[in-house]
DNA sequence: CCCCAGGCAGCGC
DNA sequence: GCGCTGCATGGG
């Protein structure tokens, strides 16, 4: 296999290699850490529009290296930087009154400076986050691998066991309904769910490169999402952040929810986390982050809480 | 059998 | 319109 490969420098935080290395992973489902025969190395996989990216981090520098020259019509240098979120500004991630207020998780939160926003494909990162309602992030990615397998295409057969693209909206839309079901972790109303909203993607109902276009608000492209079975305020959000690279969206999830409470002491007055005080929670973690890039800032507190608080290691 | 997991939809007030 | 409850599944 051919590769094509370009080097370029990382303006990363101050942090040990191997977790800023491993941070790269952040939101992604379908990412595969490669053994690392060198100490100062670590190796990555990903598979991105189809194609295998082979990413290393070395010291400051990153290497990557893909079987085309180009990716979607850019070259390589050019996706890379985008996927990776590398060119997009972090200055004033927490504005100056949040670094004073709560010194001690800004300096938490900071540790994981080192991470990006990927800015994944669109329909995968729609269809992986309706796989994401109330499963561990182990199985997230489990049922992800699982509709690549049965419905992506084959890629390679390299590094020991074949490798498939994350499936086309027309192969998801006409997907055999029972393998479907098994894909989605033998959840039967996610499937169906999952299968509508590719088949409107694959009609052109739902065009999703008209809400990645900047003329489209993150207000706007939230809205259209939340129209459809199976995707709500939270999944919606993380399409805007992680597809769409909208800055404002701030996902609430059930961690999210929770070092809100513990840290700020933001919490909702209803027992469940209904719309109306999902909005408002949002409002009020924006205001205290700041606008900069709330979206970012949620992301580093999401790790520093689940890493460092509540110890888990999944990622 | 309990609780939790990167929530959402339906129903009743 | 808004909030409470049910739901659906696997894993610890």
């Amino acid at each position: 296999m051919q590769h094509h490969a370009y080097t370029a420098s990382i303006p990363l935080h101050a942090a040990p290699l191997n977790l800023r290395a491993t941070l790269f992973c952040g939101q992604a489902f379908r990412w595969i850490e490669l053994p690392a025969s060198d100490p100062n190395a670590a190796y990555f996989q990903a598979v991105v529009s189809g194609e295998v990216l082979q990413l290393s981090v070395h010291h400051e520098v990153l290497y990557a290296a893909c079987t085309s020259s180009s990716i979607e019509g850019e070259p390589l240098a050019d996706f890379v930087n985008k996927y990776l979120g590398l060119s997009r500004a972090m200055d004033n991630v927490f504005q100056p009154s949040f670094q004073k207020k709560f010194p001690e998780v800004y300096r938490g939160a900071m540790r994981y400076a080192g991470l990006r926003l990927l800015q994944q494909a669109p329909f995968e990162t729609l269809i992986s986050f309706m796989c994401a309602q109330g499963v561990g992030i182990a199985l997230i990615r489990r049922q992800v691998a699982e509709l690549a397998t049965h419905f992506g295409k084959l890629l390679h057969t390299e590094l020991g066991e074949p490798t498939y693209a994350f499936p086309t909206p027309d192969a998801l839309a006409s997907a055999n309904r029972n393998t479907l079901i098994r894909c989605a972790n033998n959840n039967g109303i996610r499937a169906k769910n999952i299968r509508a909203v590719s088949k409107a993607v694959a009609l052109g109902e739902l065009n999703l490169n008209n809400l990645l276009s900047p003329t489209c608000s993150y207000l706007d492209a939230r809205n259209a999402l939340v129209t459809y079975n199976g995707i709500g305020q939270k999944i919606a959000d993380c399409v805007c952040a992680f597809g769409f690279g909208h800055r404002e969206a701030f996902p609430i999830d059930t961690h999210v929810r929770q070092y809100l409470q513990q840290w700020f002491r933001l919490r909702s007055r209803t027992v469940s986390l209904t719309p109306k005080e999902y909005d408002r929670l949002c409002d009020r973690a924006r205001h205290l982050i700041g606008d900069a890039n709330p979206a970012l800032a949620g992301q580093w507190l999401f790790h520093y809480w689940r890493k460092d608080v509540k110890g888990m290691t999944a990622f």
